[in-house]
DNA sequence: CGTAGAGTACACAGACCTGTTTACTTCGGA
DNA sequence: TCCGAAGTAAACAGGTCTGTGTACTCTACG
């Protein structure tokens, strides 16, 4: 049950070297022959299931374009743990900025599809905290939801340069005056201590 | 006086169009032949100048790497001037992100000096902030002047994926909040729309 | 004048790129 | 058993890439 699938397909295979090849070391560093001799197939087979490196592309980037799922936390945890997620994130050798961003900087000038999928991503992302800030209640979600998303994107371009998670903090201490001041009450403050929820009335 | 070198120098014109090349269409994405043929000299005078692509890339980022001098203007209004230069650059149809976070997208991984200067670059920005907040004499300079640079990194991110200027102004607007959270008073209001603040008093 | 430096033209090496072609093998199921 | 789908190996076409080598020309200046 904890793996119905414990053979991929081909195609699953070799989307899934092709993004840690994409991502880790750049799109235009990697060709088709590397994806192909890193699985161990031959570059036919890998032309049989994409018809061209651009759709190779586009269908990596449709790959990380998952949406976010419910939660049961509170709106207010949703938005914070973003930026523990990305500090997690930061922290690992692995991690090297957004793969959308940077495919648009790769290939957005010629790739149009490229920048549509990431148009797209991003604008998800934006509803996402929209949706939540709407839960909330606040006055201007639209606005905030977007001041959110810049220190989203401002955190991973910063640890992309700098490879510092605390980049990751500093947005969510950020993210934390941008929602007090548009008055948010947090009953949770940074300090791990378990603190009873004050009664807000 | 105006121009005082209408001559440029040989090597200055190839870092010219290597400066824009680059830029434009992505590091990896243009050839020295380009470079050479785009000037009209051959590539073997190209390679008089620089001795590799490597050499050029990073001559290109630190001929990037201007350093803001200083101005007449209020440390506020600098600080919040900074958004507004972002949203002229965003509606330029040339504008493609910050060339150095880019570059490191494209050939960090590899290109170690690449960086090195990017990293440079971006703590440059970071201190201008944090001196200008000393200046104004705020609690936590480092602190906000991390998250400033977080705004402007972020709206830029942004604004190559969505090629929208309203991200500067987002921008802007969030780093009011976080300087009036600190205890900025803006004698300057932003935009016509109603503002809330109450002349202090 | 005469020479040295700067640039040009152009071929070349060796590698890599995307994408195609041909011929062969393997293997599951009707 | 035999067929067809899927994969393999290897070469190929036609580019591009970085970087070098060679021989020529132009021109400023002593």
């Amino acid at each position: 049950m904890a793996s119905p699938k414990p053979k991929p397909t081909m195609k699953e295979r070799i989307l899934e070297t092709a993004d840690r090849l994409f991502y880790l070391k750049g799109i235009r560093a990697i060709g088709v022959d590397t994806i192909a001799a890193e699985i161990g197939i031959s570059k036919r087979t890998l032309y049989n299931h994409f018809p061209s490196k651009d759709a190779l592309i586009s269908a990596y980037l449709e790959r990380r374009f998952v949406p976010r799922g419910p939660s049961d936390k509170s709106a207010v945890e949703q938005i914070l743990g973003v930026f523990d997620s990305l500090e997690r994130r930061f922290a690992s050798k692995d991690f090297r900025g957004c793969p959308f961003v940077n495919a648009v900087a790769e290939v957005g000038g010629e790739n149009k599809a490229v920048r549509k999928i990431a148009v797209a991503f991003k604008e998800s992302r934006r509803l996402w905290f929209r949706d939540l800030l709407i839960e909330i209640g606040i006055s201007d979600p639209e606005g905030l939801a977007t001041q959110l998303v810049l220190l989203v994107d401002g955190s991973i371009a910063q640890d992309l340069v700098r490879d510092d998670p605390a980049m990751a903090r500093a947005a969510k201490q950020a993210a934390r005056v941008l929602l007090s001041g548009a008055g948010v009450r947090f009953d949770d403050p940074p300090a791990p201590s378990q603190q009873k929820s004050r009664p807000k009335g």
